[in-house]
DNA sequence: CACTTGACCTGTCCGC
DNA sequence: TGCGGACAGGTCAAGT
């Protein structure tokens, strides 16, 4: 499931590998997965340059030399892998993924001038790719409504704080998921951090105190931290663009963490359903009765 | 208007 | 062993 940590990580591979490469074809099978027309592929990808990657959230943008741009979603199974034969022949220690390209979960293909590739596969076709003036991303609605970078100096403890007011009515799950709230927070980072900050995922924002959303931003930014310092979450898909998984979730206090004790109090994890994702809790360190 | 639920998909796992 | 069904979750559309 490629949150904020996982898709950053995707931008940073992708930045120190195919910039400055140029496209030589892009080749989909997947209609809904690339909804512009051909004939603007062939226009403004084809022979274009990649001049530099950007995150939003966790949407990614591949900018080209035409002043067009490449949004791609990974959605949950999305993957996104270079492979340059320079780097990545035999004898690679992820040579074992690599040379399964292209996979019959492959949707599109992108090769360069130089021969080298890069792979968009996408299990269960939830994912996007979409073609775009790079002058209108900020007019893309879920782009133009997504709230601050949490990693960012915008993520300031007035602004979370502001935002999360005007949905005191909701539970703090919801609010979490929510990317008008904090770009880039999905279901492991949601459960990660309220666990950090021993909130309960249904307990209400309006019975919260100040100083309680000011220890789940801390902890938010701590959580996304250390696991792109990790290289992301690999709960089932997800892989970096060489291909590698992530170790976060070795370090996961919670997530998929059901029937085991609890890190730190040693009461069993629980698992329920919680704005209609499966949600993992402590129930003794998040007790719903005593909330901060 | 604020919030919740269902649709989109396929691979995996569980129980019978 | 085979098979049906539940489940996994990011975002948008539709429903309450």
């Amino acid at each position: 499931m490629p949150e904020l940590p996982e898709v950053e990580t995707v931008r940073r591979g992708l930045d120190k590998h195919i910039v400055g490469r140029q496209i030589e074809s892009l080749d989909f099978d997947w209609p809904k997965g690339f909804p512009n027309a051909p004939a603007e592929v062939k226009s403004f990808v084809i022979k274009a340059k990649i001049i530099g990657t950007e995150r939003r959230g966790k949407a990614l943008f591949l900018h080209l030399s035409t002043k067009y741009s490449l949004m791609i979603h990974l959605k949950m199974t999305g993957q996104l892998v270079y492979v340059g034969e320079e780097r990545f022949g035999a004898g690679h220690p992820d040579d074992s993924l690599i040379s399964t390209l292209p996979s019959k979960s492959t949707r599109v293909i992108i090769k360069f001038t130089d021969k080298t590739t890069l792979y968009f596969n996408d299990q269960r076709k939830f994912g996007w790719m979409k073609l775009m003036p790079t002058s209108e991303i900020e007019q893309v609605p879920f782009i133009a409504k997504l709230g601050p970078e949490p990693l960012e100096r915008e993520f300031t403890k007035n602004v979370f704080n502001v935002l999360m007011r005007k949905r005191n009515n909701r539970g703090f799950k919801a609010a979490l998921l929510d990317q008008s709230v904090v770009a880039g927070i999905g279901n492991i980072y949601a459960d990660e951090a309220l666990f950090m900050a021993k909130i309960h995922p249904t307990a209400k924002i309006i019975e919260a105190s100040d100083e309680a959303l000011e220890t789940l931003r801390k902890a938010i930014v701590d959580i996304l931290a250390l696991s792109l310092e990790k290289g992301g979450s690999t709960d089932r898909n997800y892989v970096d663009a060489e291909g590698k998984k992530g170790s976060y979730i070795e370090f996961a206090q919670v997530f998929r963490r059901e029937g085991k004790e609890c890190r730190r109090c040693g009461a069993t994890i629980v698992k329920t359903r919680v704005a209609g994702r499966g949600t993992h809790t402590c129930p003794v360190c998040q007790n719903p009765e005593e909330q901060p």
